[in-house]
This record gives structure tokens, C-alpha cells and sequence, in this order.
DNA sequence: TTTTATCGTATTGTATACGAATTACTTTAT
DNA sequence: ATAAAGTAATTCGTATACAATACGATAAAA
């Protein structure tokens, strides 16, 4: 079941489906080889994802992803992480902080740009979850699934990985000090900044 | 299943079960006379209203309400519609807020506190639906729901009443006579003072 | 020609049955 | 008495069958 919907949140998030196509539930399950109550699961989840749009006794259509969505979800992710921050700010330990700076510091020259997604991720991860905020941990996490597949074609670029360093290590410097303040707003700054590149890589892109 | 939803929706929201206990798909299924089919359709709903927490081979637990999580919804709330305002602001028409602004006064000294709860939700849906982004609104949509209940219970407070008509018609002038930034800040203002007044009410009441 | 009614088909919604996983209990050996 | 292992009971996950619903085609009436 976790593969069919990681099978098909990748086919809908890529566009390989026609925008405004049906999904059935009788045709997908043969395609995976399952019965339809699995595949019902997944397209429930795939609502909540916004991927699709149920329409109860008709069916399940696809929801393109389109470039006003990502902006959207970007411009959300920063308000929702900019949040999470303040209520996290007092708790981070200045240990774990200059534990991740070290990290970024150490793979600075690193070519797998995979290695710098996760630990892009990690930083924004940890930030987040020191918040102790179930409801607004889970819906950021939400936005960083939906977004995983952009993330990871910026990082292919050599300056997008050069500028994202600059603004993970002013963010944790501004942090390690305790100056909140500034940090929210590199970190928003940091997110908006993400944004654009994504959308340049995309409209380039395809 | 429209109504098993709704039932247990508001049997979670109003702390009818006790913390931390397990819904069994079987007993529900028994209670409501329906199979087991559509009690975990709901289920997977209610997770994603982040009403319960679904551990695979385990069962649906319920994820009770904390008013921590209050607080951090409305905030969420407050920064989502204030971006949707921000998409909104220039697709605004003085007709129709003049509409609602009317109407607001009309129905100022109106006892049926359902009434206002409806108003209310009338204003910031427009506001947020003229956005015209459909994941934004989506959002915005779930967490008022999640809301639903303890707004209503606001309303019911004469003060409260009075205090939300105010800033109703502040918002709506400002609007009016385009001047967004004040919009903005009175919109964020608005819902931060419903989030003091409705975490009031809730210590207060139980 | 346009509209309406009806039937057939395609597709989803629900019930039921069975298999798999987990938990709780009991038995046994140390 | 305690810990380990095995077994029974509970509960979820999936498959399958049937019922309900929506849509389109065809035919009849205006």
C-alpha cells in the first residue's frame, strides 16, 4: 500500500498523468496487482494531499500540480516554519546547533546533492520539531513531502547549493547567538529565496 | 458515512472519549450498524483532521484536543488568512463588501448567536475564497472546521458579540477604502483576539 | 428538431469473509 | 518465582461479491 501511494503521489507530482484525468479504482488495482480497497485507501490520502479531488459516486480526478500551487505552498511553508520557530526558539541547545552548522561546513565541497537535501532537511526538521507543536509539526511536514521532489531538483544546481550554505550558515550563526529576531527573518528571507530558485528550475525545466 | 463522521467528529472535538483511547473499527462498525468498510474511511479522515492517530496493525487512537492546540491553530489560522488577503485584497469588490457590511450592521442587536457565527463565517470566507489560490483555501477551510465548534461557543457571550461586530466593521472600512496594510493588520488582529477570547471561554467553561 | 424518458453500462459504495499481524495469556523450564 | 516460549484471542489489512448511483445512448413524444 505505502508503495502504491508513493507510486502514485511521484506519477501525479511529475504529471504523468493528464491534467483533469480519472483515476479508477478497477484499472489501478490491476496495474498494482491488489485488490480496489487498497487502492481506495490511497486515493483518500491522496485527497488530503491535494493531489487528487474526490467526487463522492464518481470518482477520484487528478489535481495538478500547478506553478501557482508551488508558490502558494512555499509562501505557506515560510509563514508555518517561521512560526514553528518562534515557539522553538528557547529550546534549541546551542550544541545541536553548532553540531548541524559543523555538518554543513564539512560537505560544502560535496558533489551528491542528495546528501545536501537531507541535510537541508534536517536543519529545517529540527528547527520545526523543538517547537513541541504536533498540529503545525505534522502540517509542515506535509508541505516539505509535497515539495521533496522540487527540493531535491534544486540542489542539482552548483550556485543553488552555493547560496542555500550561505543562508543555512547566517541562520545558524544568527541562532547560536540568540538573536531571534534576525534569525526569523533569515529564515524567511531563506525560504523565500528557495522559492524562487524552484520556480526558475521549474519554468526551466519544463 | 457523512454521519458517522460528523458524530465522531464531534464526539472528539467535545472530549467524549477519554484520552488516549482506542477506537475499535469492529465497535464502531456495531454501534453505528454499518461494516467495518466505512468506520475506517472515517478513521483515515479523522487522522487527517488530526483527530486521531492511526497505528498501523494497531488501530485508531484518539488525539484529544489540547488548548495548546488551540492556540496554535488559530495561529496558523491567523497567518493563512492573512495571506490569503494578500491575494485577495485586489480582486475585492466594494459592492460585495459593502453587502456584508450592511448586513453586519442590520443584524447587530440580533439574539440568535447562530446568526453571527454564520456572518462571520460568511466575511472570511469571502475574503479567503476571492484568493483565488484553491490549496490556500482548502487549508484555511479544514482548520475552520476544526474550529467550528468553539467558535460557535464564543458567539454565545454578548461582549463577544459586540467586541467581533466592531472589528467586523473596522476591517470591512478598511477594505473598502483599499487600504490593505491596515486590512491586513486588523484582520490579524481580529483573529488573534478571537483566539484570546475562545481560549478564555474554554478554561472558563471546562 | 428538441426535449424527455428509460434502459444499459460503467463505476463507486458497502458488506462480508478470510488471512496476517499483534497482543494477551498460559504453560513450562530454570 | 521468573523468564521464555508457545498458543489463543483480538484486531487490523485485503480480497471478493453485491448493491447503489451516475452517466450515456437510444427511443419516444412534443
Amino acid at each position: 500500500m505505502e508503495e502504491i501511494y508513493t507510486s502514485l503521489f511521484d506519477r501525479i507530482i511529475k504529471n504523468k498523468f493528464p491534467a483533469d484525468s480519472w483515476l479508477k479504482e478497477d484499472k489501478l488495482a490491476e496495474e498494482y496487482q491488489v485488490s480496489r480497497t487498497p487502492v481506495r485507501e490511497v486515493l483518500r490520502i491522496l485527497e488530503q494531499d491535494g493531489l487528487v479531488q474526490i467526487i463522492p459516486n464518481r470518482g477520484a480526478r487528478v489535481f495538478a500540480f500547478t506553478a501557482d500551487d508551488l508558490d502558494v505552498i512555499y509562501e505557506i511553508r515560510r509563514m508555518l516554519e517561521v512560526l514553528a520557530l518562534e515557539y522553538s526558539a528557547p529550546s534549541l541547545s546551542i550544541q545541536s546547533l553548532m553540531e548541524i552548522r559543523n555538518e554543513i561546513i564539512d560537505i560544502k565541497n560535496e558533489q551528491d546533492c542528495s546528501k545536501h537535501a537531507a541535510l537541508d532537511a534536517r536543519l529545517h526538521r529540527y528547527l520545526t520539531e523543538a517547537s513541541g507543536q504536533r498540529r503545525l509539526i505534522s502540517m509542515i511536514k506535509q508541505l516539505f513531502h509535497l515539495l521533496q521532489t522540487f527540493r531535491e531538483l534544486g540542489f542539482e544546481s552548483e550556485d543553488v547549493r552555493e547560496i542555500t550554505h550561505k543562508e543555512h550558515v547566517e541562520l545558524l550563526d544568527a541562532l547560536i547567538i540568540r538573536d531571534i529576531n534576525s534569525a526569523k527573518e533569515l529564515l524567511a528571507k531563506h525560504i523565500r529565496n528557495s522559492k524562487h530558485r524552484i520556480l526558475q528550475t521549474v519554468v526551466k525545466g519544463g
